[in-house]
This record gives C-alpha cells, structure tokens and sequence, in this order.
RNA sequence: CGGGGCGUGGCUCAGGUUGGUAGAGCACCUGCCUUGGGAGCAGGGGGUCGCAGGUUCAAAUCCUGCCGCUCCGACCA
C-alpha cells in the first residue's frame, strides 16, 4: 500500500471529545471516525486490524471445536417475550418495528436467537455437544457510551453458545473456551487477568472475565497478594467480620441535628465509625430496598440485585422514604414496617453489638442497637463492596486492588434459558432432557482498544506485530533524491513479494511529517531510505517499541531480516 | 434518568455581556523554496454561525422551543 493513496487521514490536533487514549489515537491516527454517539466507522487502518483480531479468535474458537455460523442482527421481539427478557432488558435495548407494525429489537446478544434454532434442529443426545459461534456488530443502547470504542453503543461482538446433555459437558465446553480464550488474547499481545465474575443480566451462575489490565478501564478487580484469587470487584466475596462480644445494653434514642452522614454523626457522638451503621435505600420491582452496612463500608449493588431477586436497582427518593416510615439521613434497621420495606443487611452487620444507627426520625439516632434483640432483617448476606486490604476469601492474605478492560467474558448459563424456551432433546432412554447451556463473549472491537490502551507512548500507537495494521512502513527521507526513491521502491516491492505487509510513504512531505505519522499509526518495524545510510550501503531498519535501529547490509536478504526481526515484536 | 457545558469552514477555537457586512491557527489548492523528526514565503478556495420560531430597521450575538454532542452524578443517608 502506498501512503500516498491510503486512506487514513492523520490530525494533528485531537478532537475535543475524545477522552481516552485509545480514543484520542484513533482518531488522530485516521482509524476510526464518529457517526453518532457510540457509533463509529472503522477506516481502513482499523478495519485491518479488527479483521487480524477476529482471524485469531476464528483460529481458536476453530480448533476449540465450535462451528462459526451467522443469525440476523434483527430479532423478532417474541422470542425476547417467551424468555421473559423483552420487559427485563429495559432501556439498553433498540426496537424497532416494520411495516406491519411488529416489533423487533437490534440483538444486543443472541442467547434468544440461539436457543430457539438449535431446539428447532437438535433432537437427539447424538447431536450433542454442540458449540457455534458468529462475530457481528451488537447494539446496546448505553446510559452513558463513552472512551470511544471502549463502551460504544455499536460494538463487534464474537458469541459463542454451548449445548451439552449435562452438567459435566458444560464443564468441559466451559473449559475448553476458557483455555480458547487466554490462547487468544495471548496471541493479540494483552496482558490481562481472567476473574472470577458476576453472571449479571445474561443470567446463569459460575463465569469468568478477560479482564485486559488497564487504568482507564471501567472494571475494577480484586486480586489476592498472595494466592491466585482474582476476582472482578462486584463478585468479590467477603466473609462476615467477627466484632469482640459486648453485653447488649439499653437502646438509647439520641439527638443528632444536622447528622445527615455517617461520618457526621461518628464525630458528633465521638464513636469510632466501625460501631456505626449506615443506610442505603433504593427501589426495584421488588418494592423499596433498604440495605445496612457498617458505616466504613460500601454497598455493592450487584449483591443486593442478586440478593432480593431485582433486576435493576435505582436510589430511593426521599419521598418513598418517608411513605416507608423513614427519612434520608436517618435511616436505621430498627422499627421498619417490613410490609412496607425490604430489609437488607450485610453478613458483618448481624456480628456487632451496641452499634449506633439511624432512628427513622429527623434528628435522631439510636444508640446500643443489637441484631436479634432490636430487629430482624428480612435478608442477611454478603452485600458489601470489598475494598483494599480487605482478606482474601481463600486465604485471607490482603486484596489489592486493579483496573481492568472486560473484553471476554465466559458464562454458565446451565438450563436458564433452554427451560425458558423449551431448548430439549431425547436421551437414550428417550427421556426429554433440557439442554445445558454456556455462552463466552469476546468484544473485538474492545480488545481492538485494549491493545491500544496497553501499548502507546507520547508518539502513538505501538501494534504488536500480531494485529499489526501493517508490519512494515518504507521511508525514503528526501523525496527529491532519486537513488533513495528507488532503493526504497526496490525495498517495497522486494517486502511485498516476501509476504510482508508493508506501506511505502511516498508522500512528497517533509521527513518530520512522514516520521510522526509513521510513530503514530505504530508500524512494528520503519525501515528508513536516506542518502546518509545509502551511501554506507546500508538498510536502516527502525523498532517503534524500543526505538532501537538496525544496520542490515544493502548485499544481505532484509525480507529474511525482517521477518526474524517481526517474531520479536 | 438527573445536573452542568458546548454546538461558528475538515480539525482546534476566538467573536457573543455591549445586536450593525464572518475571524485566527492547522488542514486543503496553486506557485516558489525546503527535505533525517509535524519548515518558510506569496496567492487562493471553502461557513444557511445545530434546527425552528420570536424580538428588532438589523440577530452568530437577545428570548422560547427542539435536536445533537459532551462531561459529571446516580455509594447520599
């Protein structure tokens, strides 16, 4: 390709949205361009890449046994109804509807899709296992798209979807995706994590993430310091703490003006915060929440959904708190109506004794409040946030803490939804038999930005030569100095012939222009043509990565030098 | 969903309070010059100032509504 026809308009300046580095380099390096929020167009720079991305997760899912097939992205609305998920999905879901007035939805997953056509083919054990996969565009319609391709509302998804006779073939499919998967974001140069996971909305219980470890990316992980525990921050599990006994004294109602935060009536009473308890409320379809931590701790919501069964939590007014008989500010365990609110407390909170809380009653908090003697949650469970320091759950040692980009994640959906929409087949006693159920995400386009994320300098990009748009960028320096024209010609064609994807700039710029745009895009290896190293009947071949440059003599084959070069990066 | 900000050439942004013929830098085109890290000079093309109303002799500027983009928040009890 030569830079002169190439499509891939590079900026000088970064649009003011961007916000990411990803993002910012994208779009400076011509890769990508907005459409609308969330909504990009891949330039042909880009598009290379994803398709690199996607030839390995193919290779892998290929040789891991599953069968690359390809469903409509467009999805009738009834079969999203006959699961349950059309009224559960919410908001995050595109509808849309025909001529005839039906509706319809953009799949943001194709769980519905796939069960319903493997139920109308799969009748026999015999069939079993069965493992398909497709990569197309998935449409969310996000709260909040942003960081570019990173939470877009238009993104390249890879899906796959196991069907086993049982228990023990979902093991084995999950497994063999599992490994798939390190195998692939391995060969794509991520340094990332699988943890330990929260199965969510897709449903299911037991998954793992591919967390790509990142500081920009939205996930937070919890690892062990010293065992392997790793954990995505929402499913980390946390044991109750044991408080040292007290004898339980008298409740005593005091006066705390303008005590709205914990913190405030910690220090008002002058009580160490760990012998406090704080509140947050929030409502769902199942009524109002009203959850219980110790005062240093944070609730952790997706504990709470899968605690009382809700869907989707959204904070309380101070309207329906009042309606519960309670206020903001003061919320407190005891005296709830439990025909009004849904009381929630986190495992450590049913350990302590004497501790101080909201009184339901502006101005007011209790003092010497005891589980079991003053009040009776309707759930008691782990619901809080783990924090650093905080002991892991397998061997106490402390937790620190990461930030990670998801961009895999493997599910056991076990029966969940060949129940919800009759996916069976006959086993060989000619039993019906619900088929067992996995499925295991990888968002391309994602780990298209996680790469970025993880390898860029104040220069630009730095492609791994795996998904490397290109692996090699030719240089003549002076584009008035005939002989290196022509030497860099010669190299281009030669590097071509030898397989290698290579770009000749010849662009009539200045060498200053075609070098920052040659940093910026990331071509692994620049090989530079210029009078100085001609002269010294040399080749000078440049690393992006370490900036290290090579001298291969102008007599010695540079494809076979090259190509070794390549296996390094 | 709630709150803030922004919308002026392809990009980054001035101008707006104080209404009076549309600006700069970058990019683009032509020519000269230059060629080992985003040069210089000269000339040039390109904008219904997001959309729709309103006020006014006159609106990018003031008012109303809408749309889009963006950031923050949704862990406050």
């Amino acid at each position: 390709m030569r830079c002169s026809k190439l499509y891939a308009p590079t900026l000088r300046e970064v649009p003011a949205e961007a916000e990411v580095i990803s993002q910012k380099l994208m779009l400076r390096a011509g890769f990508m361009r907005k459409s609308a929020a969330g909504m990009y167009t891949y330039l042909p720079l880009a598009w290379r890449v994803l398709k690199k991305i996607e030839n390995i997760v193919r290779e892998e899912m290929d040789r891991a046994g599953s069968q690359e097939l390809l469903m409509p992205i467009v999805q009738p609305a009834e079969i999203w109804q006959e699961s349950g998920r059309w009224s559960v999905y919410g908001a995050e879901m595109f509808r849309l509807k025909d001529r005839h007035n039906r509706e319809f939805c953009l799949g943001p997953t194709h769980e519905e899709l796939v069960t319903t056509l493997i139920r109308g083919d799969v009748r026999s054990y015999r069939q079993l296992p069965l493992n398909v996969y497709q990569i197309q565009n998935k449409y969310r319609d996000e709260r909040r798209p942003r960081f570019g391709l990173m939470r877009g509302r238009e993104f390249i998804m890879k899906d796959a979807y196991s069907f086993d006779r049982d228990e023990e073939g979902l093991e084995a499919s999950y497994q063999a995706m599992y490994k798939a998967y390190e195998k692939i974001f391995t060969r794509c140069g991520l340094s990332f994590k699988p943890v330990e996971a929260d199965s969510g909305a897709i449903g299911g219980s037991g998954s793992h993430e591919f967390m790509a470890l990142a500081e920009s990316g939205e996930a937070e992980i919890a690892s062990c310091s010293a065992c392997a525990y790793a954990a995505d921050i929402e499913k980390a599990e946390l044991h109750p703490i044991e408080a040292p006994f007290e004898e339980a004294l008298p409740v005593e109602k005091v006066l705390t003006p303008d005590c709205k935060t914990i913190q405030a009536v910690c220090e008002y009473l002058h009580l160490p915060v760990e012998k406090s308890v704080k509140a947050v409320a929030f409502k769902c379809d199942k009524g109002l929440v009203l959850c219980f931590v110790r005062g240093d701790h944070e609730v952790n919501e997706i504990k709470i959904c899968n605690t009382v069964g809700a869907s989707e939590l959204e904070m309380a007014d101070e309207e329906q708190l009042l309606a519960a008989g309670t206020c903001g500010g003061y919320m407190g365990p005891k005296g709830l109506d439990s025909e009004k609110v849904i009381v929630v407390c986190d495992a450590t909170v049913m350990k302590m004794h004497n501790f101080c809380c909201g009184a339901n009653e502006a101005g007011y908090h209790f003092l010497n409040v005891n589980p079991g003697r003053d009040f009776a949650p309707a759930y008691v469970a782990d619901i809080r946030l783990m924090a650093a320091g905080d002991p892991c759950p397998h061997c106490g040692a402390p937790i620190i803490k990461a930030r990670g980009i998801e961009v895999g994640q493997v599910f056991k959906l076990h029966t969940k939804y060949s129940k919800a929409l009759h996916a069976a087949y006959l086993d060989e006693a000619g039993k019906e038999q619900l088929m067992v159920m996995g499925c295991y995400g990888i968002g391309v386009s994602r780990t298209m930005a996680a790469a970025i994320e993880q390898n860029n300098d104040k220069d630009g990009m730095i492609w791994p030569a795996a998904i490397a748009p290109y692996h090699v960028i030719v240089v003549p320096v002076n584009s008035k100095d005939a002989p290196s024209l022509a030497k860099a010609e010669e190299i281009y064609a030669q590097l071509c012939r030898a397989g290698i994807e290579t770009v000749i700039d010849d662009r009539n710029e200045r060498p200053g222009v075609k070098f920052k745009d040659a940093d910026l895009i990331g071509y692994p290896l620049r090989i530079t043509v210029g009078p100085k190293t001609l002269a010294a009947g040399q080749i000078e071949v440049r690393e992006r990565k370490s900036g290290a440059v090579h001298f291969v003599p102008a007599e010695e084959d540079l494809a076979a030098a090259v190509k070794e070069l390549l296996k390094t990066l």
